[in-house]
DNA sequence: ACAAAAGTGTTGGAGATACACCCATGA
DNA sequence: TCATGGGTGTATCTCCAACACTTTTGT
């Protein structure tokens, strides 16, 4: 039985990103070494190791916007991770060992979920510490560590509270059409609304307002903008 | 600004205990050091450092047995608490310096919910450790670090699982009546609730089965006993 | 017989679902 | 004028809320 001894601990971002071609994550190559043989680098979220001052929404905020020049975001922590063998895969070890002053001391990560607009926010991240990649989810592959359970937990946490929580929105330009956001609703939630029935329910929520503003450069008939007032009831 | 460094991972237990009473949770005393000023000792969550080598709900679970020998209960991970300064209060100082080798460093807690049936589970924890009691929700008082936040955190995830999770069956017995159970669902979501229309609600969920027993030793008309099957549906 | 909680159906209203056509714009 | 997505109303059904009396036991 071992004592009770001190670990390191990290924050790990789900960044969300969407767009009118779906909904993509944030992943982060990991930078080999030099000398490494040139298997493709490995993907993970982006994630580090909190500083000794600061508090875990800090440190997700710093971390992403350190590796992804992306900040600002909508985060919200979702789950700790913390099997004691996380970070001990073999995968895992040379990348540990090329970044890392004690590779083999125990992990346990905080995750958190964010939200960009990939329209408006734009955050095509400079590349930087190897490279920074939006992936459709249904194109990612085998992430580091258990970086794929860690995505798993936070598009589910993301289906549960997508609704509750009015972070729909963060997903969206600021200025929207509801078709916009009926197809964030369809992609997210997995299933067909009715366009009728879907605007019904959003002129009941007071937080959605109409701008006098309309789509433009569209071959079609513009749409009513709208915008997410967050004051509103 | 300061380096990234090792700190120490706890986990705290909200641990609801329900009866015919009310909602309780489990407390324990902190033991003051025999030559402390005897205000009367602090009050706090059930919660200690993890050991290297277990999991998050591993340590949970063990933490528990051994500061109030409930053992096998339902718990389940709801937040981790990391402000900087959370033991850093000076209310909390005198017991981490009795009872910590590192008493300055830095803890990030885990913290953990779990439900007890008081009635047939009956865990009147030996008292070791300091005392431990089971304290009404209405009738807790200031608790050492930042437990009130982690207590209330815990509450209010219990709201919003309770009905999703199937876990109201937890902090009953194993065989219990309708009556029991509605009782439950107005304490915790805090609202009167229509008895027939419960008792409609509760027909539809295939997990909750009768028994071919009775209540007995009741002055009144006896009422059908029952139980959950997690397997169901 | 009485006290005390168990058990049981129906009705009305609100909210959800299903569904099809005309409109404004750019090419 | 045509193609494209934007925008709108009604009928039905399901689900939820409200409501009161009879039954069984112990004393």
């Amino acid at each position: 039985m071992s004592l009770p001894l001190s670990l390191h601990l990290s924050v790990d971002c789900v960044v969300f990103g969407y767009d009118d071609d779906g909904l993509k994550v944030l992943l982060i190559n990991q930078k080999t070494s030099a000398k490494d043989d040139d298997n493709q680098p490995m993907s993970q979220l982006p994630g580090d190791l909190i500083l000794l001052d600061e508090g875990l929404d800090q440190a997700a905020q710093r971390v992403l916007h350190e590796l992804t020049q992306i900040r600002g975001v909508f985060l919200k922590q979702f789950m700790a991770f913390g099997d004691p063998n996380r970070v001990k895969d073999l995968k895992d070890r040379a990348w540990l060992q090329s970044v890392r002053n004690l590779p083999d001391q125990r992990v346990v990560t905080v995750g958190y979920y964010g939200l960009v607009s990939l329209q408006d926010f734009d955050p095509r991240p400079a590349s930087f510490a190897g490279g920074v990649n939006w992936v459709e989810l249904a194109d990612v592959g085998a992430l580091a560590f258990d970086h794929n359970l860690i995505l798993a937990q936070a598009f589910g946490t993301l289906k549960e509270q997508l609704e509750s929580q009015h972070i729909s929105f963060e997903l969206l330009p600021k200025k929207f059409t509801l078709t916009q956001l009926q197809a964030l609703y369809e992609i997210v939630l997995d299933k067909k609304l009715d366009k009728r029935n879907f605007r019904k329910n959003v002129k009941k929520m007071t937080h959605v307002v109409p701008l006098d503003e309309k789509q433009t450069g569209v071959m079609h008939k513009p749409a009513q903008l709208f915008s997410y007032e967050p004051g509103k009831s």
